[in-house]
DNA sequence: GCGGAGAATTGGTCTGACAATAAGATCAGC
DNA sequence: GCTGATCTTATTGTCAGACCAATTCTCCGC
């Protein structure tokens, strides 16, 4: 079980980030020549090594470019991204809102559409999911599977990004550390497995509207357990 | 003939791939420890400071990992493909139908329940938009504001996550650049200031079913003007 | 105005140094 | 012999200053 990484800031991170933000921010756009390394120093407040590091590795990731004698440059904008890291915990309500709304529409979408290979992929997805129950260990990873794979087999990419960045946010904010199974929790993990399969089962008969429900009342008990706890 | 740039090599770059190359072929694997800054600059013949450019940038891109007086571990091998889906984005449907779920909701929840300051903020927002668009700049500021206001409206901070970045994967993927409004963008960015004010409108009389398919058509028109561009 | 030579600027690298942290070694106590 | 704390060493992260090569700017002659 992953305990929180307890990571050291060190400046070259830091100065990735920023950078990162002033080019998404249209700051610096694509284009534009960026202030000297001795001037982004100054203004960070370091030395010119960091600032360097954090140039190079822009660099490798095609954001900025770098030539000798002219200066660093802009070439794209870098990808959005969500990252729970960078999110300092959300009210679990509307983490639920947000999931109930998104996996809701996720889950009709696939009963409706989905071929042979998703449901074998849902299928597993289940069965490793109970597997973990069966042995009465759970570190979160064939939950969060079988909620990914439920996204991917919507077609839909982004809806699996969102899907990915919710269950993180939810599940990293609460049980960062569920030891052994104790008491309670074993029941509820086969309460969840049940739930996993009931909608399996609603989705490979194509009940669109009770695959909806079942995936709404999953997750606001998953709400209520967490609350509980 | 396109002539090959020849490209002054860096060090750094050499040694980038040089490393991705002894991790790719097993030669270092994950979970194992790499040699120190200073032996690697040794059998590179080079100093620290092109082998810690390299290191830096490479754990950006999650492959390596430095550990504060431990040393550097590599995590995972580098897959070539990495690199390419790092910068292809989503497919635009996709991120129609993310923004189309969310925001219909978002909006159609904030006619149900905002209050005075929530419709200020919004009129401020409308208005910001309309002033760029009058003086004939576009620089997406307003417009990502606009929609982030509306989310926020809702209470719901994961909500304003999920806007803000599907915005960001839709507009940073493709008019990273707008500049000078020249010839067909003037008289849609007027039309997105007219349709930002009646998605308005809708919720300042709480007619929460009038804004959502406001934001309909509106995102899908957004969508059709960036497939036709 | 134009071209070209020289000066200033700037990224790329080197060297040496120091602090902070992690990991290994040592040792006292039982 | 084992445990636990302490000391020592190793390593990264950062700093400062310097030099080189490539680029860019400037200024001068024409």
């Amino acid at each position: 079980m992953p305990i929180t990484p307890v990571r050291s800031p060190k400046l070259y991170l830091l100065i990735v980030e920023q950078l990162k933000q002033l080019i998404q921010r249209g700051e610096y756009r694509p284009g534009d020549r960026l202030p000297t390394e001795r001037e982004l120093a100054q203004l960070f407040q370091v030395s010119r090594a960091p600032v360097r590091e954090a140039l190079v590795a822009l660099e490798l990731l095609d954001i900025v470019e770098g030539r000798v004698g002219g200066g660093w440059f802009v070439r794209r904008a870098p990808d959005a991204s969500l990252d729970v890291a960078a999110v300092q915990g959300r009210p679990p309500s509307d983490i639920l809102h947000a999931r109930v709304l998104v996996e809701c529409a996720v889950v009709e979408q696939v009963a409706r559409q989905c071929d042979e290979d998703d449901l074998d992929a849902l299928r597993r997805a289940v069965e490793a999911f109970e597997a973990e129950v069966e042995r009465g260990e759970y570190h979160g990873d064939a939950d969060r599977l079988f909620h990914l794979t439920l996204a991917r087999a919507s077609g839909n990419t982004v809806f699996a990004d969102l899907v990915g960045y919710l269950w993180d946010l939810q599940n990293g904010q609460f049980f960062q550390r569920v030891e052994g199974m104790s008491g309670t929790a074993r029941p509820r993990m086969e309460r969840y497995a049940a739930e996993h399969r009931a909608m399996f089962e609603a989705v490979a008969t194509r009940d669109a509207s009770r695959a909806r429900e079942a995936m709404r009342r999953h997750l606001e008990g998953v709400y209520q357990d967490l609350l509980d706890s």
